[in-house]
DNA sequence: CAGGAAAAGTGCGCACACGCAAGTTTACCT
DNA sequence: AGGTAAACTTGCGTGTGCGCACTTTTCCTG
């Protein structure tokens, strides 16, 4: 096992960053995401300042985090979760459509508010680097050795893809005048379906995936 | 033409940015990345230190943009002016490959500073988004239309796969106690050859390149 | 060629990012 | 246990990012 005991430490760090984003989440609902100081959310959380951002560079990190918590973890899990003989390019793309479809209720909601202002809109889109890593080296794991250079590409490539994706699906959301007041745009949900955008994009990267999984087993 | 008289307006703008990234680069070399302030910076451009932010979101942006200016411009005239019966794949890799490499003295010279300090090095290291427009263009123009969704998908693909390169060219130059002094350090110069390193990272988009290629002219 | 609209520059003020240097807690070792 | 080293938190100070309101410059149109 890679974790034999989490240690104190650890089990508060991660307790201190869970308070921070859901604090800075609430209180985004609660009075509207301009209308939250770092301040605020620091006391909420009960942390100084100073500490909020040891765990978040900006404002905004703190609330995208609520929605994206866990999603480096989950996404390398759907993508072992593939059986081995499938085809890379597929269990990639699966695993990434599984990842930012199944969502609970509570991700969508927060997820129409963070549609409504642009600073926040760029950091959930700035989230989708941090799926480059576990991608990488789930990727390179089904490459083996002579594909670990490669590995590393087509992992960047799939996050800018991703990103891509994202950015198409939630241009409709930037009418400005509809996200004057936080909760009254219910109708900003962003046009076609996300799973097609998702698939449409990565396949352009589907015949690097071949290529590269074609040299390591001949 | 597109551009029928770039009129007084236009002109004013840019040579207050040129003077502004020029003012940054100048300052820097002469005194060291840390002793500049912005207010240094607008001073010696003639500006406000309020109007320096309309043109650059932080001090190291400054100075980064004297080394990367008109690169957007560039690596698209690089890529036009390949043949275009060549594989798409090449013409992209000989147009980024050259842009890196072929550098004045004074880009080199500032590229030196830029690797003795990490936020100069993040700086440089975003400034690889910017190629992503100027490519995607130039990869739709050869696509045609049937291949414009790709092009966006290859062109950011591309540029995350030269900032991966750039990334592993910046980091043996990552010691922090060679940069202790600023003109002090000629030996961190990056290790290994930045034609070599970028070839190998793009060599496993080439693929992608010749299947998109192939379904617009069969 | 006037006169007004649009855009750029500027002064002011607040909130945030972050380095530094304490002080405090946790972990590990003999 | 006890002690020490490492990690985490925090207050403080400075530099920076940017919204807002206002002035100046540029451009366009009647």
């Amino acid at each position: 096992m890679t974790t034999p005991p989490p240690g104190l430490r650890e089990r508060k760090k991660q307790a201190t960053h869970e308070a921070l984003r859901e604090a800075a989440l609430r209180l985004a609902v609660e009075r509207g995401p301009d209308q939250v100081r770092v301040e605020d959310i620091a006391e909420a959380a009960g942390v100084s300042p100073r500490t909020y951002n040891n765990y978040f560079a900006s404002r905004e990190q703190a609330i995208v985090a609520a929605v994206t918590a866990g999603r480096e973890a989950r996404i390398a899990a759907a993508v072992a979760a593939r059986p081995t003989g499938m085809r890379l390019a597929d269990a990639v793309t699966e695993a990434v459509v599984e990842q930012y479809t199944n969502t609970g209720e509570r991700e969508q909601r927060a997820l129409l508010l963070i549609t409504t202002r642009t600073a926040l809109r760029e950091a959930f889109l700035d989230t989708t680097a941090d799926i480059e890593p576990p991608l990488t080296a789930m990727i390179a794991e089904r490459l083996g050795d002579v594909g670990a250079h490669a590995a590393r590409v087509l992992a960047a490539s799939v996050a800018a893809a991703v990103r891509i994706a994202l950015e198409g699906w939630l241009r409709p959301a930037g009418n400005s005048e509809a996200a004057e007041s936080f909760g009254a745009g219910g109708l900003v949900v962003p046009s076609g379906s996300l799973s097609d955008r998702l698939r449409a994009t990565l396949e352009p990267l589907a015949p690097a995936f071949d290529a590269a999984e074609r040299r390591t087993q001949p």
